[in-house]
DNA sequence: ATGTTATGTAAGGCTAACTTGACATCGGAA
DNA sequence: TTCCGATGTCAAGTTAGCCTTACATAACAT
């Protein structure tokens, strides 16, 4: 799953730390997203998306290779 | 966090089964997430708001009690 | 009465999503 | 040059989101 983290983090011109203080997270869960290791949980999706005052859609990108849905 | 999956997959009348083929998940994940015992991970999330032709917020509502966003 | 379908609970195991702490690098300011 | 802020890596630990298996129950049809 793409996200477009780092970038709106870079748009709002506010560094890694000051995210994970807003999001109450670690330092390390930031790097961690914005470098794609793994994916946020919904809450902190929600979070994130909240504080860049977004759609959890339009920040985390969910490409169809991850798991197609059944038609049947 | 609260969520309306039970209520969507009434409304598409489609058992807990069927959802979870179509989503490529057990049945007791279906279960759990209905009961909200836990939340889904976001890649579920995405995949069950695609069945259901929804956004991601409109099925999964995230209470301010969880977690608010630091303004500083 | 018996079987089937839908829903639910319980227990145990695995991995992904977090944590903390210690240390490395690189660019810009004093 | 030295220092500091921002970013990143590595390692080791905890918890939450999944899994499978097995069993319970209620509704409903045969």
């Amino acid at each position: 799953m793409l996200n477009k983290v780092k970038e709106f983090r870079d748009k709002a011109n506010i560094t890694q730390e000051q995210l994970a203080k807003k999001l109450r997270v670690s330092r390390q869960t930031i790097i961690s997203i914005e470098a794609g290791r793994y994916n946020p949980s919904l809450i902190l999706a929600f979070k994130i998306s909240k504080v860049f005052c977004k759609q959890i859609e339009d920040i985390f990108i969910f490409s169809e290779l991850e798991g197609e849905v059944k038609d049947e």
